[in-house]
DNA sequence: TTAAAAAAATAAGATAGCTTAAGTATTTAC
DNA sequence: GTAAATACTTAAGCTATCTTATTTTTTTAA
């Protein structure tokens, strides 16, 4: 079987499942593509009209605002979906970029195939419903954690919920995360190493 | 026809359209509800399984931390969907605080009537998606704003985005959806006041 | 394998935003 | 209609976080 088909129909298969037939016709839809470190996937200005499931590899979606600093909103790896939303549900162009910063390998499906499934297969609707409600969740607790903790309070938290990426990303990276900068970053994780260890 | 019922017709229908039966369907799960000023929709604690749409008033969504602090998360205003999607995504207490800071109406459908409503009629479940694709656009911004604004750059952007607001409810809770204090936003009114006047 | 580039650490000085406290204005509840 | 409660403003001193600059470490690319 095709790289990553397998790993894509289980990702779904957790919330709903699909008969043989639904799943080949979904599979049918899909386009495999790879992509190099550092290479975008979507560049600022452009229109987003995908949506990439990451087989291997790990991505970044940030933004650079007007004084060319960089802000990380999301990043994915293997196992998760990525895409801009809100380039694609309100069709303007994205002000986001998404780049691979590992060797990454993904599938990919078009906007129009996704909505042409939406009617073939009501399920999948379903199935995109419910992950963007943990999205939802998952972006409301991160706006709770940026209103009401500390710098080090967040850093925890990151390292808690997404400490598997830590080695994986930079310093910078996880900087631009939390919404700190990366020399305060360097302060508090020695801070936190002295405390200790 | 009953208060409301319009409203929320209308409200949908600006995104998919039901049939008459399809309608009267959706219609028959609503509960119709009053609020008083400063009535609790929800308390920290409870579980969250339902969905409200207001018909008219306003109410705030907001996370009280361990010091007692009240950070807001959301605001809703008639015409509009407010509901704790996190606690019944995953079945867990909520964490927030949904509070109804005029006379309140709602319309309210509980999780069990709109899992049955997605499997009756698709077509709501194709609303709820899209609505949910917006909500993950708006969040999306909001944290956008929060990694790369100042407090200032953001209360003009909350101003341009929710001025109707601005007089519907007070500086206090404006200064917590912002993340600051409410003395640091009465200085920046200030400021923004002396220069622009 | 090594030179160049990028990332990370450290530190001193600067500032946005917080705390505390007091005073004034507005709203609420009887 | 009035007293009490709440909201808003102002201002001084404080702290978390940023800026800038330098050094060290790690990664990248030829």
């Amino acid at each position: 079987m095709q790289q990553g088909i397998q790993l894509i129909l289980d990702n779904i298969s957790k919330i709903v499942s699909l008969t043989k037939e639904e799943q080949d016709l979904f599979v049918s839809k899909l386009q495999y593509l790879e992509y190099k470190k550092k290479e975008f996937f979507l560049h600022e200005g452009q229109f987003s009209n995908e949506l990439n499931f990451i087989i291997e590899g790990c991505v970044l979606v940030f933004y650079t605002d007007h004084t060319g600093f960089s802000h990380l909103i999301q990043f994915a790896i293997e196992d998760w979906w990525v895409g801009d939303i809100a380039s694609s549900t309100h069709n303007i162009p994205t002000q986001l970029n998404i780049q691979a910063v590992e060797k990454t390998k993904v599938l990919r499906i078009s906007k129009e195939d996704l909505e042409y499934l939406f009617e073939a297969i009501p399920k999948l609707e379903r199935f995109f419903r419910i992950l963007l409600q943990k999205r939802v969740a998952n972006l409301q607790q991160r706006i709770i954690s940026s209103l009401s903790k500390t710098a080090t309070e967040r850093f925890l938290e990151f390292r808690a919920q997404y400490g598997f990426l830590e080695n994986r990303i930079t310093q910078l990276q996880i900087a631009s995360f939390l919404g700190v900068t990366p020399e305060f970053l360097s302060m508090i994780r020695r801070k936190l190493n002295s405390t200790n260890k």
